[in-house]
Order: C-alpha cells, then structure tokens, then sequence
DNA sequence: CTCGTTATTGCATGTTGTGGCGATAGCATC
DNA sequence: GATGCTATCGCCACAACATGCAATAACGAG
C-alpha cells in the first residue's frame, strides 16, 4: 500500500535515490497526478498531460507510469476491456467489481475478498496483488430485472 | 459451461436459427476452433486462420469471436497484460492464476475460487463471470526464491 | 433458378499501448 | 561554470483490437 509519507513532494528524491533523472515531462505528469485521486486510464492521464504541455509524447507518459509504479507511487488494473486503470494514492488497496450488463463498477476491499486471497495462499502459497484484480459479472439490481422478465 | 452437444458440427445451424449466415470466413475459424482447445489469443486465432486462408481480415475474425462468444461457444478472458484470451469448449469453467514474477499461470476452478465467488453472491448478490477472472500476484516458488535471498 | 432483403465483409481509420534507436539533456564531479 | 556519463526523450513502426461505411453475398421466398 502507498503510505502518506512518500508523497508526491519527495518524488524527486525518490527518483534520484536510485540513479533515475527528474524531466520535465515527468514533472508534468505528477503534477497530473497530485491532482487526481481514484482511478484514471492511461489515455486519460495523457490527455490531461497534454493540457499542460501540448507537445506531450504519449509513449513518454506510459514510460513514466512504469517507474512511477515501480516506485509505489500508482498501481494499475485492467478494466473489463483490458484497459489500463492505475489507482492514484488510494487509502486503501482494494480490487474491483463489474457489471457487464449495466456497466457499473464497485471496490471491492481486502476484508470482501479475504476469503479468496486467503485461500489461495492457504492451498496454492499464492500472494494476490488485489489491486491488479477485475471480476466481471451482474450486479443484483440487473439479475433482477432479467428475472422479472 | 458450454456443453458437447452444442458441437462445432451444429454451428451452422445454431447460427441459422438466429437469423445469421453460415459464411466462408466463419467456416475458416470454426475449423480453426474446432481443432483447438484449451486457450488462445485472439491474434493466434487470426494468424491460424490466415494459415488457411491467407485472404483473412482480422477484423471478420474479431467479429466472427464475438457471435461465438454470444452463441456460447467461446468464452473469453484477458491476460495480466489486458489481452484476449479465448476458452474453447473448456470442459468446465474456470478462471486463472498468474505469476508477474515467472509467468507460469494456473487454472483456478468453481470449487477454488468457491469462497470468492460464494462472498460476492452473499453479500452483494453479485454472480462472477469466472472464465474472465485473471488473478496476477506472486506464486509460491517465486517468493520463496526472493525470501532466500 | 432468380430475386430481394439484409447480414456480413473488407477497407480505412482510430484507440491504446509497446519497443528500438539516435539525439538530447539531467546531474554528479571537478 | 564547463565536462562527461548515461538516463530519458521524441519519433517511428508495430501489435491488438474496435468501428463506420459502402459493396457483396447468404439464403428464404417465389
Ligand atoms: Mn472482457
Ligand atoms: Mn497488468
Ligand atoms: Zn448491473
Ligand atoms: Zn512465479
């Protein structure tokens, strides 16, 4: 989990710490994400980069979010499509739900999925990085409106 | 779960039935399916398919996957990457395990992922899609490699 | 077998990324 | 402040799909 301490004020240090280079680019893209909280798609994060900085080159913002993940600083998921979603400094680590027919999305936290985390590394030794996880369904409110019919 | 009397020898039929075709390009991949099983990427199946018909458009195949996946022959998934993962006539449903660390993946079956499944249904009435489920994290061997280190 | 309807195809183009490569520019050192 | 090492950038090409559209071709009806 990503602690309040390493903040994005000491990302530069952080940085440096393991030999890597503090850019302008890179500025851009933290400043992005001081300023987001929750989920983002990649292509949304370079759209808001370009906001600042017009000449931004999409490969350099995916390049960044790989250190910076590296770093702990974000973490990513997949949507039901297989699109990038990166969790920015979320309180708490948690996973996702969603509902293919209504197309909502729910979080689902380590006590939910504890009993599936859980059993997992009690058979298997298996460690899952719940953050990274997406379960594609249907949400009761559609499964009762398919029953009704 | 898709069951051995909805066979591939009925396809044409199944199709038919809906008011759809019975096409040249559908017959190329439902014979490339017919002699798969197990799992494949959706650019495997369109590289297959070219194999035999080297007039092949990906976008037909794509296509042609999604009235599949409608008529219940394949299932589809996505690997810790995003990318499509295709189930064909999988004896029993399942969803995957895999290693960001080796790569290695599993199968994870109803009666293992039963506790997951059984909480979401509970508490939210939420029915799991478990041929779509990907869990990425870290298996067993792996971290014992990075513990004695 | 011939028609007419309309599902499907192929094409062009867009989206979301990934990766190699040579040029640029951080930054630690002097 | 100038210098040199090398991380990073921008650019380009490519992978894996998705989608609108006009032309084509299944196939049921006559
Ligand atoms: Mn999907
Ligand atoms: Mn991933
Ligand atoms: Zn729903
Ligand atoms: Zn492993």
């Amino acid at each position: 989990m990503i602690d309040a301490a390493s903040d994005w004020t000491q990302v530069r240090e952080r940085l440096h710490e393991r030999g890597l280079r503090w850019t302008p680019q890179r500025r851009t893209l933290v400043d992005v994400l001081s300023r987001t909280d929750g989920h983002v798609t990649g292509s949304e994060l370079v759209e808001r980069c370009r906001e600042i900085d017009p000449e931004t080159t999409p490969s350099t913002v995916y390049r960044t979010l790989d250190v910076l993940e590296e770093l702990g600083l974000v973490r990513h998921g997949h949507g039901a499509d297989g699109r990038e979603e990166f969790h920015v400094l979320p309180a708490v680590e948690h996973g996702h739900l969603h509902c293919q027919s209504c197309g909502g999305t729910w979080e689902v936290e380590a006590a939910e999925a504890g009993s599936l985390v859980g059993s997992l590394e009690a058979s298997r030794g298996f460690a899952v990085d719940l953050s990274h996880v997406t379960i594609v369904g249907t949400c009761a409110a559609c499964r009762r409106a398919v029953a009704e019919t």
